[in-house]
DNA sequence: TGTGATGTTTAGGATGCCTACATGGAGGTC
DNA sequence: GACCTCCATGTAGGCATCCTAAACATCACA
């Protein structure tokens, strides 16, 4: 029972194929047969099996995954404790995130990280909520959204903290009767042409709580995920659009303007596995992203 | 931060010198000094110092040697999921006990355990309580006692169940004037010669239980360790002694009487390491003992 | 029926772990 | 103080293990 083997299986199963795993553990797929085999003739027991093209887990391979979050942990926890002891923690923090929340608050993170010993490898993407929890393979912490709840969908297994929460409002035209407004309810947006998001990414549920509320569907001009050209769109009059307050820069060609009765906040979120939050370097980014995400409100 | 680092050095706490380590684990000395080498130089921190004739667990040893027992549990736990679901357990199990109750419960246990997979490795020794727990280190579950308790002196890290609560009876000599009564009180047996134990040995606690609560002196002729010779002794009509109910022969020449108005009862713990008792070998012969137990009373 | 993706096999090289033996220091004993 | 024992460490070499590279086998899909 080698915890090397329990973390084979565990990466077998969440990447799907040996290749895949070979790939992200810098080895070749014929060193993790190999270790199968090794681990299979240790406990007697079949812990893969052809399937298609790829393998399966049988239910041995099934138990031994599972349980290797566990072991993993429990290692994590000591060295921890280790880097605890030691004082300041230190290393490489690979952070994943959405842009517009990146933007909002890694500036201030990696200002309070200056003068650490801490480094911080970024990388961003734009995805739809449920596809964040997936990236948690990659990187030790990514910053998700989720519109309906408090953690996003997919991410249920996985550690989670709501860093912040963030209104969304209408972006209006500047010229726009409705930009004097101190703020907006669905029926004041219906009628107007809309600047949209294609299905399932940020924001596309508070449009559809708009229609369900008012019972009218609203003319999408266009579907758009970046939220800078969005703003501009807005911003030459094309129509209305939502936007992320924290993370939407103030202009004079249109303004932001609350929107009550739906649900019109994200939950900013920062996941990650147990064994890597369990890492001291990343519990004080994690900190860090809490207090500026503190900030924000 | 390799499990067999975190199992060595924990081995090293408990066992006090690497030789000890080494014997334990059929190795060298000489290997395990250079796996603390590597195990320091892959952290970076030092883990061992010299102390005296020996060595000494620095600060960052200590953590690593006990993160060890999470680690190695949690590795347990996988083994024991899959041994479950694999259907009977088997393996050897070694069970160390004191001689009386391995006595009363292991004919039955092995009886429960015949046409089972499972092997018992059997050793009994007779020590002061204090020092059962110190026997979890060669033993899978070690059969003790407690006085005093449901846990043994020194047992207080480990798993401890109770096993069975056995009444300590006085032995009573045929012809003596004792003999017919259907139980006693501390007043009725000061006054009489005792065959005792020595100081810690099971028992010393009753007869200075007795001393208390009356206030006198016991007229102790002998101190004897082993139960066969008390009773061979009692049953020449040399004394009273004390003697566990289920785990004393019926005899003619003496009469077992129960000792009531002191706390007169031991109860028998089965105890082990929490990594070892997770197996589920172990924990098969852990539920035989309890059923078995169970039955005595 | 090809073509690409996927896992497996084999051989060989690098690394790591362990034993045997020699060395050095610290305590205890006479 | 000389000697002995216990304990840890250093060195050299054997052996197992882990990995890569390259050829191979299998399956799905077009």
């Amino acid at each position: 029972m080698e915890v090397r083997h329990l973390e084979l299986l565990r990466d077998l199963k969440e990447r799907g194929t040996l290749g895949a795993v070979a790939a992200a553990t810098y080895r070749t797929a014929s060193a993790l047969s190999q270790q199968l085999r090794t681990a299979e003739r240790e406990l007697g027991v079949a812990l893969v099996e052809p399937a298609s093209r790829g393998l399966r887990l049988t239910w041995a391979g099934e138990i031994l995954a599972s349980g290797a979050d566990d072991v993993l942990s429990a290692l994590a926890r000591v060295q921890a404790a280790l880097d605890e002891g030691r004082g300041e923690p230190s290393g490489t923090v690979r952070i994943g995130t959405l842009p517009s929340a990146g933007a909002a608050l890694l500036p201030g993170v990696m200002a309070r990280l200056a003068g650490t010993r801490l480094q911080i490898a970024l990388e961003d993407f734009d995805l739809a909520e449920a596809d964040y929890a997936g990236r948690t393979l990659d990187h030790d912490l990514v910053i998700a959204h989720s519109l309906s709840a408090d953690v996003p969908a997919g991410a249920e297994g996985l550690f989670s903290g709501v860093v912040a929460r963030e209104p969304i409002d209408v972006a209006v035209p500047a010229e726009h009767p409705l930009a004097a407004r101190a703020s907006l309810v669905p029926e004041d947006v219906v009628g107007h042409p809309w600047i949209a998001v294609p299905r399932g990414f940020p924001f596309a549920t508070v449009l559809e709580g708009v229609e369900a509320a008012t019972g009218a569907t609203l003319e999408r001009i266009v579907e758009i995920r970046d939220n800078r050209l969005v703003e501009s769109l807005v911003g030459r009059g094309l129509g209305l659009a939502l936007l992320p307050r924290f993370s939407t820069p103030p202009s004079e060609d249109y303004r932001l303007v609350p929107l009550t009765g739906v649900r019109a906040t994200r939950a900013i979120v920062a996941i990650g596995r147990h064994d890597r939050v369990a890492r001291r370097a990343v519990s004080a980014v994690l900190d860090a992203l809490a207090d500026v995400g503190a900030g924000l409100s």
